[in-house]
DNA sequence: ACCTGAACACCGTTCAAGT
DNA sequence: ACCTGAACACCGTTCAAGT
C-alpha cells in the first residue's frame, strides 16, 4: 500500500511504531495475547500508557502491525532463485512456521484481510503461479486457493496451540480427540484421528499444498 | 462429542442454555459482534447477568455455542442423496453463506479447531470424499485441505465483511483495494484486482473447491 | 512535537443474598 | 436448583497538563 518508509531522524532513546512494534512482539511471544495490554506495553517500554497513542491509533493497528512484521520477515528470507514449485511450497512453509511460532499470527491473518501481511503473501504466491506457467484466467483462483488454505490450516493449527498447554504433544492431543469424539456420530473423524496419532503437522500441511498444485495442473 | 441431548424438564419460562444462544444470536446478527455483552444479553433476556452463567460457562462457550448451532442448522439442510462431487459443493456453499451471512461465525470457527462446529463440517466432507472413491491413505490431507479452504476463504470476507460499512458493494471494495496498491511493489495484486472488479465470490468460491477436486482426483 | 498518567466508560466474571 | 444485581478487577482510550 504505497509504504515508502522514511527513513529519517529517529533519536536512539525516542518511542517510534517499530520500537513499540518489537516490544508488542516480546511480550506476545513471551507472555501470550492476553498479556498484551497497554499497560504491560507501556512499562516494558519505561513510558505512560498515552504515549503509545502517539504512534499506533488503537490496539487493531498494532497488532495488524506485529503480524505485518513477523510476516514481512519470513517474505524477504524466503525469496530465492527456487524453481516456482518449489518456492511456493518455500513460501507456504514459511508462514506455516511463522505462524507455528507465533500463534497469534494466526488469529490476526484470519480477522484482517487485505492487510499487508497478505498482500505480501499473494504477491509471492501469485508471481510463482505465472513463472509456473498457470493460463492468466486461472492465477487468481490458484492464488486464492492456495493463500486460504495455508490460512485456514495454519490458523486452526495456531488455535489449537493457543487452546493447549503448551507441553502436550500433538500425538496426545490427537489420541485425546479420538478417545472423545463418538464413533457413532462421526465415524469419518474417528477413524481419522485414531490412524493419525503418529503423523507430521507439517508434512501434512505440505500434501495439502501438492494435492492443490495438482489441481491446478490440470487447469490447461 | 457425544452430546446426547437430553430431552427434559424445561419450563416455558425458565433460562436455559438454547434460549440463551438463540439471544446471542439474535443480537450478533442484528447489532453485530462488539454489541453482544453478558449486560445486553441479560436484558435481552429481562434477567441477571449473572443468570447466564449458570447456563454457560464463559463468553467464549457461548460464542462456540452460537457458531455450533448456526452450522449445525447448516448440515441438517444440506444432507441429501445428491452424488458426493455435489454434496461436498453444497456442504462448501452452505458453510460459506452461513458465514457471509453472519461474520462472526467466521471469526468464531477460525479461533476454535475441534469444536462441534467443525467436525461436522469435517466429518460431512470426509463421508462424501469416501464415497467419491478417493484412495483411504489419501482421504484426511483431502478432507483437510478441502476444510481448511473453506473455513480460510470465508473467514477472509468475513472479516472484510465486518470492516466494511455494510452497504459497500464488494465491487467498490475491490477498487479501492486496485487502486491503494502500489503496482511496483505488489504487480500481481494490482493487476488481478482490477481485472476482478466484477467477480462473484460464490463462484470464485466453487472454482476453488472445483480446482482441490481436480487435485484429490489425481491421487490413485 | 511528544510524553505523562490520572480519569472515564465499559467489560467479563464472581458471589453473597435471595427464592 | 436457579436467579439477582451489586461489586471487583481489568481493559482500551482520552485528555489536560507538562516538557
Amino acid at each position: 500500500m504505497t509504504a515508502r518508509a522514511k527513513r529519517a531522524e529517529r533519536r536512539a532513546d525516542g518511542l517510534s511504531k517499530e520500537r513499540i512494534v518489537e516490544a508488542a512482539i516480546d511480550i506476545l511471544n513471551s507472555e501470550g495475547e492476553s498479556a498484551l495490554t497497554f499497560r504491560a506495553l507501556a512499562a516494558h517500554l519505561a513510558t505512560g500508557s498515552g504515549a503509545i497513542y502517539w504512534h499506533v491509533a488503537n490496539k487493531n493497528e498494532l497488532l495488524a502491525a506485529t503480524a505485518n512484521a513477523v510476516i514481512a520477515r519470513v517474505m524477504t528470507d524466503v525469496v530465492g532463485d527456487a524453481e516456482p514449485r518449489e518456492a511456493i511450497r518455500a513460501i507456504a512453509v514459511g508462514v506455516f512456521d511463522a505462524i507455528d511460532a507465533h500463534p497469534w499470527v494466526g488469529a490476526q491473518l484470519s480477522s484482517e484481510p487485505w492487510q499487508t501481511a497478505i498482500l505480501q503473501i499473494f504477491e509471492g504466491i501469485g508471481g510463482q503461479l505465472q513463472a509456473l506457467g498457470v493460463p492468466e484466467r486461472a492465477q487468481f483462483d490458484s492464488a486464492s486457493v492456495l493463500v486460504s488454505y495455508v490460512l485456514g490450516l495454519a490458523g486452526q493449527y495456531a488455535a489449537g496451540a493457543r487452546l493447549l498447554p503448551p507441553e502436550t504433544e500433538r500425538s496426545d492431543f490427537l489420541a485425546t480427540v479420538a478417545a472423545q469424539v463418538d464413533p457413532a456420530e462421526y465415524p469419518f473423524v474417528h477413524q481419522v484421528a485414531t490412524q493419525l496419532r503418529e503423523h507430521d503437522d507439517r508434512e501434512q500441511f505440505l500434501a495439502g499444498i501438492d494435492l492443490i498444485l495438482a489441481g491446478i495442473k490440470t487447469v490447461r
